[in-house]
Order: structure tokens, then sequence, then C-alpha cells
RNA sequence: CGGGAUGUGGCGCAGCCAGGUAGCGCGCUUCGUUCGGGACGAAGAAGCCGGGAGUUCGAAUCUCCCCAUCCCGACCA
């Protein structure tokens, strides 16, 4: 491909509105223009990156036995009242309704579309296992779209659905999925730490995140030096220390004026013993619906499993008008002695703390000398609190570090939600109906392409790996004459009728200009034919990461590329 | 939805406080000289100053309303 002919926009300056390096160089690069907020058009650079990345999935989803399909991106209501997530999925699908008043999805996921379709397609034990899978668009009506193509409203996911015909067999099709995503990471250069997850509302059982470290991640990981555990901090879990008050003798419950001491802080002060004496209690709404949650002083809740203990698809803290209510008193002062009417949630460690402190649902007054069991029941209780860096490693006690992390890929064991819900069903051996049971598995294509460039990069610009580079070769030509132009001319013919994919930067422009745009574009060989091969026959080929450089002749220009090339792929595919 | 910031040629910004002919850098066009690490000179093209209303003889500038974008938070397969 001949630049000029081609239209690379690359810009000298940051643009003002980008903050992380992926998106800055993915503009600078010419990669991708901002259409509207969260919704990002690709140029002809950027969409053949990636490409090159779907590429790579497919490959790879073939090799493990997946079938390609393309689904709607309308989907009807109809669809999503089946599976109940018409009513769950919330502000987050876009709702549209045409003409006649029918109302659809613009597709935020394909579970419900992929199990109604592949219900109709089979009918024996035969047909399974099936996995399936797309290439497409999703739709989600993010609150804030950020980082570029990190998170938008539109983006391209591919995700697999697999039906098997038991949980053996699920398992089976799960690994052979996690065994594919490391080879798509791995071989679109990146690397991966695949983390526990939660399953959030999909459902399931087992979920596991693809995840690559970065600064500007937006999910937390929790992770093990020890011993290997790793976790979404969602979903992590840690070993609990003994509870406060351990080995005392239950004192008599008592009432204690305490104007004006509301927060974690001021009762430490106040009473002046340890946060996790306290028995924090947070009113939030789950649905819609007060409840209690109750956890020691020195600890956060974790909303998403307090969601998932509690059923609930939206929770959020109550306001304070609620409190009030709830607990007839001013905020602050909450417990769970003198039960409230409310559902009330404990996390496991309040049943072991002795002589508690807690709100008396009175203004200005506490509890002093609490405990749990003969001060108040606990009926509901569950690991309700978040796992921070430097808990004990719920495996090994070893304390936990922290790093943050962009979420690329996601796999995960469904089970029977939809083909319950949906009613698939095939006859086995002896003619009776069994439900297939399911899981599913998505990549983020555009973030995947993100993460690349967050990887790969330098001061000056991309550094694309081979494997997803949008060309294999950057070829410079530096030529002033007509008779060098030709000669530069025909090192491209050379090129191209080897297979091997070249830019050619045929642009009358200072050799400065060409090299800062290369390196911004980022090319994994950079060819120069300049003086050097005019006057001596002699071709530069530089690699772009690492920056080492040889000088060829004409003949061996092909060998030269082709063994950057080979050792490039080689390093991607090891191990 | 709360908090903060910003909207001025394609891009990056100044001008606004103290109202009076819309400016700079990059990019773009033409010509010449250069040309292996973002060259130089000359001549050009290009802007309802985010939108609306108001104050004023006069508004990019002051006032009010609205919209958009970005960041933080809440939220989120």
């Amino acid at each position: 491909m001949k630049l000029t002919r081609y239209l690379v926009p690359t810009l000298k300056e940051n643009p003002s509105d980008a903050v992380v390096v992926s998106h800055r160089l993915m503009i600078r690069a010419g990669l991708i223009r901002k259409e509207t907020a969260g919704m990002y058009a690709y140029l002809p650079l950027g969409l053949r990156a990636l490409q090159k990345i779907t590429a790579i999935i497919r490959e790879e989803m073939e090799r493990a036995g997946a079938l390609e399909f393309l689904m709607p991106e309308l989907t009807g209501a109809e669809l999503w009242k089946e599976s109940g997530r018409w009513d769950t999925m919330g502000k987050e699908m876009f709702r549209i309704t045409d003409r006649n008043g029918m109302a659809y999805a613009l597709a935020p996921t394909h579970e419900e579309a992929f199990t109604a379709m592949v219900r109709s397609l089979i009918s024996s034990y035969r047909d399974l296992p099936l996995n399936v899978y797309q290439i497409n668009t999703k739709f989600r009506d993010e609150i804030r779209p950020r980082f570029g193509v990190m998170r938008s409203k539109e983006f391209i996911m591919k995700d697999a659905y697999s039906f098997d015909l038991d949980e053996a067999g699920l398992e089976t099709s799960y690994q052979a999925m996690r065994q594919a995503y490391r080879r798509i990471f791995q071989r679109a250069g990146i690397d991966t730490i695949p983390v526990e997850a939660d399953t959030g509302a999909m459902g399931g059982s087992a979920s596991e995140e693809f995840m690559v470290a970065s600064e500007v991640g937006e999910e937390v990981l929790l992770i093990c030096p020890q011993c290997g555990y790793r976790a979404n901090q969602e979903r992590a879990a840690h070993a609990r220390k003994a509870s406060a008050g351990g080995g005392e003798t239950p004192a008599a419950c008592a009432e204690v004026s305490t104007p004006d001491v509301k927060t974690i802080d001021d009762l430490v002060a106040f009473f002046g013993c340890t946060a996790d004496r306290f028995l924090k209690s947070l009113v939030y709404l789950a649905d819609g619906k007060p409840v209690m949650a109750v956890l020691t002083g020195d600890r956060d809740v974790n909303e998403v499993k307090l969601r998932n203990l509690l059923g609930a698809v939206e929770l959020e803290l109550a306001p304070d008008s609620v409190v009030e209510e709830v607990t007839k008193a001013p905020v602050g002062f909450a417990g769970p002695v003198n039960a409230l009417a409310v559902r009330t949630v404990f996390d496991i460690a309040v049943r072991g703390v002795v002589n508690g402190i807690t709100g008396a649902n009175k203004k200005d007054v506490h509890f002093n000398g609490v405990n749990p069991g003969r001060d108040f029941t606990i009926k509901e209780e569950g690991d309700i609190v978040l796992a921070v860096a430097g808990d004990a490693c719920p495996a090994c006690g070893t304390p936990l570090g922290e790093k943050k992390g962009i979420e690329v890929g996601h796999i995960f064991k469904l089970g029977y939600k939809y083909t319950k819900s949906m009613n698939v069903s095939v006859l086995d051996e002896k003619g009776a109906a069994i439900t297939p049971i399911m899981g599913c598995y998505g990549i983020g294509v555009n973030r995947t392409m993100a993460a690349i460039i967050e990887q790969h990069h330098d001061d000056k610009g991309i550094i694309w790996p081979v494997s997803v580079a949008p060309f294999a070769v950057h070829l410079v030509g530096l030529g002033k004459s007509d008779d060098e132009l030709a000669r530069v001319e025909e090192i491209y013919a050379l090129l191209c009728a080897a297979g091997i994919e070249v830019l050619y930067d045929d642009r009358h422009a200072t050799p400065g200009f060409k090299f800062a745009d290369a390196d911004l574009i980022g090319m994994p060989i950079r060819v120069t034919v300049g003086k050097g091969y005019f006057s001596g026959g002699e071709i530069e080929v530089k690699r772009r990461a690492g920056g080492d450089t040889v000088k060829v002749g004409r003949d061996g220009l092909m060998s030269a590329v082709r063994a950057i090339i080979d050792e490039e792929r080689a390093r991607l595919n090891a191990s």
C-alpha cells in the first residue's frame, strides 16, 4: 500500500480529550476518530489492526471447535421476557420501539438470542456438544463511557456459548475455551492474568476473567504472591482474623450516651478501642426495599457480594431519609439490637464479636457490651466485606497484593439458567428429555486492541506485535531523482511480490518527518531505502521493538525481513 | 445523577478579568531552496468565537438559560 494512496491522518500533538496512552496513540496514529461520546469510527489502518485480532480469534475458535454465526442486533422483547431479563437488565440496555409498537433491545449480549436459536436447531443428544460464537457489535448504555475505546457504548465482542449434556461436558468445553483464550491473548502479544471473577447478573458458577495489568485498568485485582490465588476484588475472599473481644466474658448490654458520635472514626476516639469492635450497620435499598447490612467497623461492604447474597438486581445505599425512617433515628445510630422491621444480613465476622458496640436506633445513643445471639439473632449471614490488599490470602494466608487491570476476556459456566428458563431440551439415548448445560465466553475486541497498545508502546508511538500489526513492513523511500524513485519502487514491488504486507511511504517529505510517522504508527519492521542504497547498494532493516538494525543488499532483503517476522512470530507462539 | 473543568479555522491553544477591525503554533494550497530524524523563505485559503436570550451605540469578552465534551465519584458481564 502506498501512503500517498492511503489515509493515515497522524497528529503531532496529543488530542485534548484523551487521557490514557492507548487512546492518545490510537488517535495520533490515525487508527480511530471519535464520532461522539463513547462512539468511535475505525479508520483504514485501525480497522486493519482490528481485523488482525479477529482473525486470530477466528482461528482459535475454529481450533476449539466453535462454529461462527452472525446474530441480529435488534432482539425482540419477547426473547428477553422469556429469560426474565427484560425487567432485570436495567437501564444499561438500549430499548427501542418500531412503528407498530413492537419493543426491541439493541443487543447488549446474546445469551437469549443464541439460546433460542440453538433451541430451534438441536433435538438430539447427538447434536451436543455444541459451541457457537459470533464477532459482532454490542450496545450498552454506559453511564460514563471513557478512555476512548476502552469503555464505549458500542463495541465489538466475540461471544461464544457452549451447550453440553452434563457438567463433565461443560467442564471440557470450558477448559477448551480457557485454552483458546490463553492462545488468543498470547498470539496477540498481551500478557493476561486470569482471575476468579464474580458471576454477576449472568448467573452461574465458575468464572474467570482475563485481565491485562494496567494503571488505567478499571478493575482491582487481589493477587497472592505466595500461592498464586488471584481474584477480582468484587469476588475476592480473605482469611478472617479473630474477632474483637475474643476470650472476654460477655458483659451486660448497656446504653451509652454518645452525643454527635456518628462515624466509626468518632466511635474509635470516643470509646478508645479498635474499629473491629463496632458493628457497623448500613441501610441499603435492594430493588427498592430497605435492607440492613451489619459488619465490623474496620471493613467496607462489597456490594457485589451483598447483592448476590440478597439475590437483588439493583442495590444502592439508602438515602438519609430512608435510614431515618427505618431506624427511627438520625443517620449514624443504626444497629441490629432491637431488631428492626427490615431484612438484615450479617457478615460472617459479626458472629464472633464479644462485647461489641453498636448503634441503638436512637439519637445520640449506642449500646456497649453487645453480644450476638444474646442481644440479637443472626438469621442470614455471609461474606459481604470487600477484601483489600494486605488481607490474608484465603488459600494460604499470605498478605494479598493489589493490581489494577483491564478486563479483556471473561469465561464462565452459566449452568442451566437459560436452558431452563427458555426450555431447551434434547432427547437422550433412551428418548428422555434432558436439559443442556451452558457456558459463555466473551472477548472485548476493541478493548483488546487498546490493551495491546497499552502494553506495546514507547514515547515515540505504537510498537505493534507482528501478529496484529496492520502491515508487517513500513518501507521508507528517500529517493529524490526519478531514477532513485524508480529504484525504491522496485524494492516495493519486490516486497509485495513476496506476499509481505508493506506500507510504502512514497510521500514527498523529509526523512525526519517520515521516520517520526513510522515510529508513531509502529509497524514491526522499517525498511529504509535511501542514499546508502543509491550509492552503495545497502538497505537498512530496522526492528521497531528494540531498534536493532541490519544493513543488507537487495538480494538479502527478503531473508532479513522474513527472519525478523519468523522470530517475532515464534516468540508470540512460544510456551 | 452529584462535584470539577473546558467549548475560539482540521488539530493544539492565546485573547475574556478592565467590551471597540479575531490572533499564534501545527496542518493545508502554490512557488523556490532544502531533504537520513518532525527543514526554510515567500505568497495564500480557511473561523454564524458551542447555541439561545439579554445588557450595550457596540459582545468571543458582561448577565441568564440551554447544549456538548472531558476528568473525579456513584454506577457497570
